[in-house]
Formats: C-alpha cells, sequence, structure tokens
DNA sequence: ATGTAC
C-alpha cells in the first residue's frame, strides 16, 4: 500500500503524484484502511485525479470498492465548461438507486402478512437477468418515460404526486431521446417494473431504531416498528445499454479524453457533441430508472392491498424517499469563494443537501439519504449535514460495500449456510438463484455500523431512523 | 450492473 497522509480519523489524503491534478480524499477510518485487500480502489481514486477538468479532489465514501474505471464510492466534480463527463463515472446501471416505501402498518399486529407479501412480490416482479415483464409499454410510452420520467408514471396513475415529491429531482431529468439508440429502447421495452439481479433486492423492514424523530417524522418514517418497504434497482438493460453504446463511441472517436493510466476512464469534454449526447441519454435512461422503482412501487401496493385487503391510502404506502446512487448531475458549489458550475460524478454515492440547500419539500431538513446494509442486517437512513457542500459537493456513501468479492464469497459460504444464517436472523429469504444467496451473504459485505460512524464523523450525514430487514428477495 | 462474450 502506497502512502496515505492521515489528515484526521475520518479522512485520509493521497497527495499529488504523476499527473494528477487534485489530491485523492477517501473518508474512511484505521478500521475500513486495514481492511483494504489491495490498493485497486485506490489506485483508481488516484486516475480519476489525472482527469481534466477535476476540483478540488478525487474522493471516495467509506463504502469504496473497485469498479469500471472509477471506484464504486466515487466523486468527481468537473467543471462544466472546461471538465468532462466519464460513462465510467456514473456506472453501468445508470440511476441505480433506492426507493424506501413507509406504511402504516405495525409489525406485531401484520407479522402474519410479509412473508404472503414477498410471496406475492415474488410473483409480480420479474427478478434475475433476463426476466421480461409482464407489464407492456408502447413506443409512445417509452419515449414519454424517457422525456419525462414519473411524469408520465403519474398520468397514467402508477405514481400519486406525493410520490413524485418524494423522488430526487421529481423523477425527471432533463434529456435527449434522440441521443438512446434503438437497441437501448429495444431492451427496455420489456423491462419496466424489473428488479434485475446483484445486488438489487426488495426488502420489507421494520422501522427499528429512531435517532432523529423531528426529521424522520417529516421524512413520514417516524414511528418505529412500521413496516417499511425498500428498493434497489435501476435502469436495467435499457441503461447498461446506454453505458456500452458511449463507451463504444467515445473509444471511437478523436477528441475523446484518453488517460495512459486506465482506458476505462474514457471521457468526453463536457461541451463536444459526444459528451452533450451522452449526458441526454444518461438523463434518459435515469427518468427510465425512476420510473422502474415506480412501477414496483405501484406492485407493492397492489400487493399489499391483496393481502391487507384495504385500499393502499388506508394503509398508508407512502414513498419516503427514491434516490439515485449512480449519476453525473449539474449542481453548483463554491470552489475557494467562487461558485462554480460542476458535472458531479457519483457513482455508489449519495446525493446529500442538507437543511437549506434545496428547495421543495425538503427545504427544512434536507432529504432522506438511504444506506442499505447487506441482506441481514439495519439500513439507515440519514441526512446531511451542513457544511458537506464545503467537503463532498454534498455527497454521502450508498451503501455498506462489498468487502469480500463475489468469487471469494461463492468459495467461502454454501448456500445452506448462508440461508439458515438468515433463518437465524429470523428474515424470510427469497432468491431467483443460489449463486445470488452466496453473493449477496452478510458475510460478504463491511459492517455498515462502521460506515456510517466515518459519515457521521466525517460531518457529513447523521442517522435518522434505522430499519431491520424481515423479508428479503434477491434477484 | 448486464439477453453474464466478439
Amino acid at each position: 500500500m502506497f502512502h496515505l497522509n492521515k489528515l484526521n480519523d475520518f479522512q485520509y489524503e493521497i497527495p499529488l503524484a504523476g499527473n494528477m491534478k487534485v489530491p485523492g480524499i477517501l473518508y474512511i477510518n484505521e478500521k475500513i484502511l486495514s481492511q483494504f485487500s489491495d490498493d485497486g480502489p485506490l489506485k483508481q481514486v488516484m486516475n480519476v485525479a489525472t482527469l481534466p477538468g477535476i476540483v478540488k479532489a478525487s474522493m471516495a465514501m467509506p463504502d469504496i470498492h473497485l469498479g469500471y474505471g472509477f471506484p464504486i464510492g466515487g466523486v468527481a466534480a468537473f467543471d462544466y465548461d472546461d471538465g468532462v463527463v466519464s460513462p465510467g463515472g456514473v456506472g453501468y446501471d445508470i440511476n441505480c438507486g433506492v426507493s424506501l416505501i413507509a406504511t402504516d402498518l405495525d409489525y406485531d399486529e401484520y407479522r402474519w402478512s410479509v412473508n404472503r407479501i414477498l410471496d406475492e412480490l415474488y410473483k409480480t416482479v420479474p427478478a434475475g437477468i433476463d426476466n421480461k415483464s409482464s407489464f407492456r409499454i408502447n413506443c409512445e410510452d417509452e419515449n414519454e418515460i424517457l422525456s419525462s420520467g414519473l411524469e408520465w408514471a403519474f398520468r397514467h396513475g402508477y405514481a400519486t404526486d406525493e410520490d413524485i415529491i418524494h423522488t430526487e429531482e421529481g423523477g425527471h431529468m432533463i434529456s435527449n431521446i434522440s441521443a438512446v439508440s434503438e437497441k437501448a429502447m429495444k431492451r427496455g421495452k420489456n423491462e419496466l417494473g424489473t428488479l434485475g439481479a446483484g445486488n438489487h433486492f426488495l426488502e420489507i423492514d421494520r422501522i427499528d431504531r429512531i435517532f432523529d424523530r423531528k426529521t424522520a417524522e417529516k421524512f413520514g418514517s417516524g414511528r418505529e416498528n412500521k413496516l417499511a418497504i425498500m428498493i434497489h434497482t435501476g435502469s436495467r438493460g435499457l441503461g447498461h445499454q446506454v453505458a456500452t453504446d458511449y463507451l463504444t463511441r467515445l473509444n471511437e472517436y478523436d477528441g475523446s479524453v484518453k488517460i495512459p493510466e486506465d482506458r476505462q476512464l474514457i471521457s468526453a469534454h463536457i461541451s463536444s457533441k459526444p459528451g452533450e449526447d451522452y449526458i441526454n441519454a444518461m438523463n434518459a435512461a435515469a427518468n427510465f430508472g425512476f420510473v422502474n422503482r415506480q412501477i414496483i412501487t405501484y406492485k407493492i401496493r397492489e400487493a399489499f392491498e391483496k393481502i391487507i385487503g384495504m385500499d393502499f391510502e388506508s394503509i398508508g404506502i407512502n414513498t419516503v424517499y427514491s434516490l439515485a446512487h449512480n449519476m453525473a448531475k449539474v449542481e453548483t458549489y463554491s470552489i475557494d469563494g467562487i461558485k462554480r458550475k460542476l458535472l458531479v460524478h457519483r457513482k455508489g454515492a449519495t446525493r446529500a443537501q442538507p437543511a437549506g440547500s434545496t428547495t421543495g419539500y425538503f427545504q427544512e431538513t434536507g432529504h432522506p439519504v438511504i444506506i442499505p446494509g447487506h441482506m441481514g442486517g439495519p439500513s439507515y437512513v440519514l441526512v446531511g449535514l451542513k457544511g458537506n457542500e464545503e467537503t463532498t459537493f454534498s455527497s454521502s456513501c450508498h451503501g455498506a460495500g462489498r468487502i469480500l468479492s463475489r468469487k471469494v464469497a461463492t468459495e467461502r459460504f454454501t448456500v445452506d449456510g448462508v440461508k439458515d444464517d438468515m433463518r437465524s436472523r429470523g428474515i424470510y429469504l427469497r432468491a431467483t438463484t443460489g449463486k445470488a444467496v452466496v453473493e449477496e451473504s452478510p458475510g460478504s459485505y463491511k459492517n455498515i455500523d462502521d460506515v456510517i460512524a466515518v459519515i457521521q464523523g466525517a460531518g457529513i450525514a447523521s442517522p435518522v431512523v434505522s430499519l431491520m430487514p424481515v423479508a428479503v428477495m434477491k434477484g
């Protein structure tokens, strides 16, 4: 491992070296530092620091691990006029993100319903790779989804006006669908309302602890022991195709930015035609991702209605928040006292705007920051802390972060062993494959409490509520 | 993450 400067208990600096234009800043503690099995992710932080127009620092959140080009858990902002956009800085799963949905149902009273609801969702939400949706949309619908996001879902009765208020950007990014290939459109056609595979999941939780009651109430998650639902998925094959298309296009484009350190970091100037087209296509894929989570939310409402026998309004099934953790977004921050328009890449990182830095419903508190843990343990909802605009462009981590590679996890754990473990924790598990069970085993992930301690200690965000899983569905 | 590959 190369030299790191310890700045404080929660921040380590990778000093300037080689072609780095800014230092690397790692938001980690000593324990997380000691858990790195190799320096691959840190090299990726250094490589990102060499890209044109990067400002302040190439950053990594405590859930950092190896990704395509950029590390997962990476945050990097580029000057909008002089900087670049990099598909690897968003990742293959554009607008991969989380929705948290609250209910008024008390866990003790409705314990009987949990497994039945999950079984119903297992039938209605296709999971795993290449699992087609029964949810049909025509070309006109798909065009509208990619250009208007949740506005389409609202017009067609799949979203409430409250859902839109409780979604990042109102579930609508400005896009241009002409930048999206026919192939991507074709893949998206029968993928709406599907979960996907890997670390994607749908789980029923109970609200466990409340750390900040006033904020929790504002979020609609202020009561202990109520059932809640978490969805983790993104833009599926459509977004994956957009990423593939633009990586190919940038490789064929003379004006693209290629750095000797890593060809996966291929980028385009934001103002270039391919750069502009990628942003338009990424935003279109993001709209698809928002609608995908919304259609699953709709199916969750249907499942609860069927099993509980009441309409979803009476059950109080409301979106707490739906957020993206794989996105590049145009935002303005003050750098050395000067306000600058930036393109903030967050790859496996969550926006965490504190009180006063956002408008609308969450203006007084800041918006919810949803951090899922592994399938056997707690997840957290945080809220951004004032001052994080100055440190991380108001960004937080996105999960516990893997500690073992999928390969190592497969060697170390057995399907039956993990199933027994989940049973002993009192959690009902349904997965499409044994592979998903072992790869997503609790032992494959960092302790989320270490990750949250860093986020809080570094002044990025603080806990509002925690949730414990009671039934989990894995793709 | 992903019609798990070109």
